[in-house]
DNA sequence: CTTCTATAATGAGGATTTTCATACCTGTAA
DNA sequence: TTACAGGTATGAAAATCCTCATTATAGAAG
């Protein structure tokens, strides 16, 4: 995965350099609007992080020109004053996200995977991972090219788990998207173990990786 | 039910203010920023309609006293600009809802419905019409005080109902707040005729009067 | 008023979902 | 290591949901 860290302070570059390093992203960087409008023009990136504080302008113009030309990739605004205006300005403009300094790493990483996540559901009606193919129109899953029958909660409970893709995923968030209601305390959740157990079951009979692992003490995570 | 017209423009008020009278809704106005923060700080109101544009300032300072005071009036947002940025800037401060001029009555009337019912089911957790009790806290549904077993997908389409009183919602609303399925035009909505068959069955075996009308061509009606 | 067509109601059967009881596993602490 | 407690897997039964074929009804047209 390809990064662009739009980011005049030193400090704060090199933090979250070293970071995505560990998480084996490949990151680029731009300390001005200049550099950084060069860069986008000609590379493409999964995510790209912006600050609005840059000696040479506002942030807000490399979001508009991502938009004119009409690129696809993610972008999260970090912004130190976290003023509302320019979040609201932001997201509208068309960042995908929006983190106000001071930020822990961990959080940003989750909002680089979400952000990437959400941006190929969006472009793609197919996604693979080796033999398994999810068709998102269709809403058909198959295994080295055979179909396999999912019940409706099992294909939902398999996207919402791909969707957060080697992040774990706690059985209340499950049991609360898989049953559509609020986020009330739910008093039991054994529906979530029984469709975890029947998707699994026929993704592995129908010869799928274990792909789907069982979190000790918190959910589950899909992970290829 | 009570509702203030922030309005300065006399033509849009005056013809908001005829229709509004039909409804028989009970209407007051204001056309500048002092007399509209007066009335609100002395009165509550079902729902304030709120034009941005006023002579002595921008709306949106309106907003902002309703909730300082941390009034629960609703508030809908007329603008006549139309700008995205004042669309979410207001939603953000706190509106309800927003609605870009021109716009008809009827609509402006569905909303302010809308805003209101909302509002109420916010705050209450109990709901009578007559001999029906609903409690949404613990999703039970009473008829002369004895508990009616509702199914999951019955209480929900209740509820859909309800809190549409009095307008007509679609099959198709109806199919998709059940299946919680994005806007997929669905290939079959018998389930929808299923489930209003089972629920008024249900409600009428237990002594309740036939709240919920079918709207031939349409969809379906809850009203008392 | 009668007929016609589209829409809605109905009942039953099959599929899915949820619950429940029980067995199994994981991590922790003695 | 072993026992323990809490968490997870499992199969089967119960409840619910969806589909389908059929019947009934509403509104339109003649």
């Amino acid at each position: 995965m390809k990064i662009l860290i739009i980011e005049d302070e030193e400090e704060i570059r090199e933090s979250i350099a070293s970071y995505m390093q560990t998480e084996k992203y490949v990151c680029e960087f731009a300390d001005t609007l200049n550099i950084a409008i060069d860069k986008i023009v000609t590379h493409d990136y999964d995510c790209i992080l912006l600050d609005l504080m840059l000696p040479d302008g506002n942030g807000l113009k490399v979001l508009e020109k991502i938009r004119a030309l009409n690129k696809q990739d993610g972008v999260i605004i970090i912004s130190a004053n976290g003023s509302l205006e320019d979040k609201i300005k932001g997201l509208n403009i068309g960042a995908d996200d929006y983190l106000a300094k001071p930020f822990h790493l961990s959080e940003l990483n989750a909002r680089i995977y979400s952000v990437v996540r959400r941006k190929k559901f969006d472009s793609k009606n197919l996604m693979y991972y080796n033999e398994l193919e999810i068709n998102l129109q269709f809403k058909v899953v198959k295994v080295k090219g055979k179909e396999v029958l999912l019940t409706r909660k099992e294909f939902d409970l398999l996207l919402f788990l791909v969707g957060s893709k080697d992040m774990v995923v706690s059985k209340n968030a499950i049991a609360e998207h898989l049953s559509g209601d609020m986020a009330d305390m739910m008093d039991n959740i054994d529906f979530v173990y029984a469709h975890a157990k029947n998707l699994k079951k026929k993704l592995t009979e129908a010869g799928c990786n274990n792909y789907i692992k069982t979190v000790y003490g918190v959910g589950y995570k899909f992970q290829v």
